[in-house]
DNA sequence: GCCGTTTTCGGCCCGACTGTTTTCAGTCG
């Protein structure tokens, strides 16, 4: 088991306990232990093996929590979990997943309907015997509606940075195989899309390998959907599917091509081809009955005088065209970056010191970096003014022992209504860089989020928008807006938009990326990390500025410190 | 259920927002 299937036990564990209405301070230590597993920086088994190291030294996990861990690795399951879901339907669980619907109501709707499952919840809300229930009425029931549908849009997609966690292991064991000498994900997990459905592996093999009985073999299977020669499906624990096929060595390159896609891709592909008088297919390039080529994806392409095209931009958004006119990007790459210009520390909602934020960085060679904590809007979270001023002194005396890293004082302030900022001026101007964001108030129509949004970047201390559209990828839509217009504004006001890397969010998305390009708007990739670790986000940025065809021009911070500067209007 | 100590139990984040209500409960971040 992987530390996500742990952190999963103990979030579903603290789900059914909140629904049954236990002690809200039992249900936050299961949550708290969660959350230590899932960002713990090795795997959970591996403090289990480790003699020197114990469970219980970690943070938020006790002698309870640990006992259970200790059980699940033991046993496979958990005794207690399997009790609790004989007492609370676990598929209530989904209902509390809808916007408004929390461990409370999903409580009433069981005993006061016996609503258990979101079909029930659905059939409930349409023929309005959800008002029955006392606190609800006609606008939470068209909310529930709502919620329902976007639900089932995105069901069984799993976010990519949760993909990656299954799928590198995987991959790892499967290099383990006899005989084997290719092995590559295709679909849309290599295109690097934000989610993936199911994953699709390729690869050769001799005729002796054990690839196929290998890999149904894998300790994290669930079940065994199919087994054959030349493809195995399994689902992982997890509810992941993998496919793996094992093609022929002459085919594997336009086997890639065909699996990787995307569909839409493909067909701009194979048309082509059919003008040539070829066929295109997963079997290789054919004239007539005769295999041309197909060994690599290369060569797949050369055979409609395209050069090679990298999967994160085949999504049929006009890089064929741009290939065969040899205006194909040279897309940004991780080496480039220079800076990171979004991370919290200790003094709102972050980890880490200011200090361990500054080291991290400077481990990644950055040149410069911005500390932007919260603005004192945003619940809790937030920083007073007078701590800011205090941050910025242990910011000059911090960067007074380091020359080799910028350390940029900063914020990120809430936009308020109205497009007002959440700190005054006079601070605004004291900063060497000014974030903005909205964290409040989504609910609001397009045109007032749009003004909202635009009126507050037309503020002259204003550098960068982050997260301009606020979604959560598989938690939460958009607020409405519109990026068009963000983007305008943003060129005439010399803002500079974010492209947040926090795998929940990658915020701006590929095409709005792609929009702004065309505006000439410069990107800044962020990782808004919220501990050290999270400064790694940058790759999940990375692909999604590669998908919006970014190249080094684009990006902002891959510019030298003083480039960079430049770019921020003052 | 965890933590830290006061070593045996009390404290654990809390304000904004929403939709419902008519003074507040539930959700969210």
């Amino acid at each position: 088991m992987e530390n996500i299937d742990y952190a999963h036990v103990f979030q579903e564990i603290a789900d059914l306990l909140e629904i049954q209405g236990a002690n809200p301070f039992r249900v936050r230590a299961y949550r708290n232990g969660a959350r230590t597993i899932e960002t713990l920086s090795k795997s959970l088994e591996s403090v289990l093996d480790d003699e020197d190291a114990r469970l219980e030294d970690l943070p938020g996990i006790g002698k309870d929590l640990a006992a259970k861990i200790r059980e699940l690795f033991q046993t496979g399951q958990l005794q207690f979990l399997v009790e609790l879901r004989q007492e609370v339907p676990a598929s209530l669980i989904q209902i509390m997943h809808i916007p408004g619907l929390g461990p409370k109501r999903a409580r009433q709707l069981w005993d006061g309907l016996e609503i258990t499952t979101i079909e029930e919840l659905e059939s409930a809300a349409r023929d309005g015997s959800l008002e029955s229930l006392p606190g609800f009425g006609k606008t939470l029931e068209a909310k529930i509606l709502k919620g329902i549908e976007e639900l089932k849009a995105r069901a069984g997609r799993f976010k990519l940075s949760d993909a990656d966690i299954y799928v590198q292991p995987l991959l790892a064991y499967l290099r383990e195989a006899d005989g084997l000498d290719h092995l590559e994900v295709a679909g849309s997990y290599r295109r690097r899309a934000e989610t993936v459905g199911d994953i699709d592996i390729l690869a050769t093999a001799g005729e002796d390998s054990s690839l196929m009985e290998h890999f149904v073999a894998y300790r994290d299977v669930d079940q065994v959907l199919a087994k054959g020669p030349t493809k195995s499906s399994i689902r992982l624990r997890a509810g992941l599917q993998v496919d793996l096929r094992l093609v022929p060595r002459e085919s594997y390159g336009a086997a890639l091509v065909y699996f990787t896609g995307s569909k839409a891709h493909n067909i701009v592909i194979r048309g082509i081809g059919r003008e040539r008088g070829l066929k295109i297919n997963e079997y290789g390039v054919f004239r007539g009955d005769q295999l041309v080529s197909g060994t690599t994806e290369g060569e797949v392409f050369a055979s409609i005088d395209l050069p090679w095209i990298p999967p994160e931009l085949r999504e049929a958004r006009g890089e064929v065209e741009a290939a065969r006119d040899g205006r194909l990007p040279e897309l940004i790459e991780r080496r480039m970056i220079r800076g990171d210009l979004q991370m919290h520390s200790t003094y709102s909602d972050g980890k880490n010191s200011v200090e361990e934020m500054v080291d991290a960085c400077r481990e990644r060679g950055y040149q410069y970096m911005a500390i932007t904590d919260h603005s004192p809007a945003l619940a809790m979270a937030g920083v007073k003014p007078d701590d800011f001023r205090r941050q910025y002194r242990a910011i000059d005396k911090l960067q007074a022992k380091h020359d080799d890293i910028r350390i940029l004082k900063s914020a990120e302030v809430d936009i308020l209504d109205e497009g007002k900022l959440a700190l005054d001026d006079d601070l605004l101007e004291e900063m060497d860089v000014v974030v903005i964001s909205v964290h409040s108030k989504f609910n609001l129509t397009r045109d007032q989020m749009t003004r909202r949004i635009t009126q507050a970047m037309k503020h002259p201390s204003v550098n960068i928008l982050a997260h301009p559209t606020g979604r959560l990828i598989n938690r939460r839509e958009p607020y409405p807006v519109d990026v068009e217009e963000l983007v305008k504004v943003a060129s005439e006001y010399g803002v500079l938009l974010e492209l947040n890397a926090q795998p929940d969010r990658l915020d701006l998305r590929d095409y709005h990326l792609q929009m702004a390009r065309e505006a000439g708007v410069k990107i800044v990739i962020s990782t808004d990390a919220h501990r050290t670790a999270e400064l790694d986000y940058m790759t999940y940025g990375i692909e999604q500025a590669r998908r919006g065809w970014l190249e080094i021009e684009h990006v902002a911070n891959t510019q030298t410190l003083d480039k960079f500067l430049k770019l921020l209007r003052k």
